[in-house]
DNA sequence: AGCATTGTTTGACAAAAGTCAAATAATGAA
DNA sequence: TTCATTATTTGACTTTTGTCAAACAATGCT
């Protein structure tokens, strides 16, 4: 999910409007392999990638290790449910490498919507991108092949494919990891 | 993608608000195979479906017809995209029984984000909700086998089983009609 | 009712993808 | 650097799913 550019210009927000929302960033740092959300906790925050990866996963009955998402500079990390309803969150959210966040804790989150009105659409924008991209994962697992499914990732995600394991960008394609090393081999 | 109920009550709409938002409703009756949003036209309008089911797909490459969605009484029914953006629609979305819907137009719906503040969260929401369920279908993509979609997707929508011709619902698991067609004789 | 159209099932087969186990390769910590 | 751990590849094999074509069933017009 990216965000979109030049926020200020585009919602028509105020220099007041504009200095309270640079306000309400925390930056963050994270180490590789240090978490933004885990499993159990309640989210507090939502963040914006501004360098690195994240990667969202669960735990299946089996203990499998499965990867939901994937976020590069641009995205906006987000545990919905938990954040929305503050519940336990279902999944992980962990740094693949070292990252760097722009955070806004759920409490400030409340706060812009009553503070900045257009913080209302720009949320709603931002949600309705993550559905655009969440319908056409969906579609592609729906319509497309292993090999089809792979070949795309790669053209799509060239940071991701450099940085992250193999079995990580497997089970987010919902292969097995044999079989996508056979995939490779191929190609 | 199921809307929250008793929306004036949760959202603290004022009685002047309710009017307004049932004044914007206007409702429609759709035959079996009639359109709601067909591909190349702009969205003009959102709805809530009240009785019957929708269906929206698309046709690929190979000319097969894609099942994206369906939408049973209580789904919002909405082409993000082509709404948001005014721009064509890749999908069509179609009445599958006799139907009916509350519909808000496009410009109505730009109105009340000024009339009602609420109305943002109350739309937010439901991108929330649509999102949850689109997370949901990806993720059941991505891990279930054909045999378990397809017995997930009985319990979960018995009367989408009951209506809906069993070729779009082989199309929306991403199952081959004559595999799923298999997989019942097992069942 | 009769017929054309569309939807579903089935068989025989092919291709895609998964499983299990072992061999390599890469990585990271002492 | 060395060793243990983790990640990836590979082989041999099984299972799942898809393809094509034909048969059968259901549906809807006229």
């Amino acid at each position: 999910m990216q965000v979109k550019q030049n926020i200020p210009e585009y919602y028509g927000l105020s220099e007041e409007e504009v200095r309270m929302t640079l306000e309400s960033y925390v930056e963050e740092h994270y180490k590789a392999g240090e978490y933004f959300l885990q499993e159990g906790k309640i989210a507090g925050k939502i963040g914006f990638v501004k360098k690195g990866i994240f990667r969202s996963f669960f735990y299946n009955d089996n203990t499998d290790d499965i990867t939901t998402q994937f976020y590069v500079p641009g995205s906006l990390i987000i545990s919905i449910e938990s954040l929305n309803n503050q519940v336990p969150s279902k999944e992980n959210i962990v740094a693949v490498v070292d990252s760097e966040l722009s955070t806004v804790s759920y409490e400030r989150q409340k706060q812009l919507y009553e503070l900045i009105p257009a913080w209302n659409r720009i949320c709603k924008d931002l949600g309705d991108e993550m559905n655009k991209d969440m319908l056409n994962r969906a579609t592609q697992l729906q319509t497309m092949s292993a090999t089809e499914r792979y070949q795309d990732f790669c053209t799509q995600n060239p940071e991701i494919i450099k940085n992250v394991a193999l079995k990580h960008i497997a089970s987010y394609l919902g292969i097995d990891i044999a079989t996508l090393s056979r995939i490779r081999r191929k190609i």
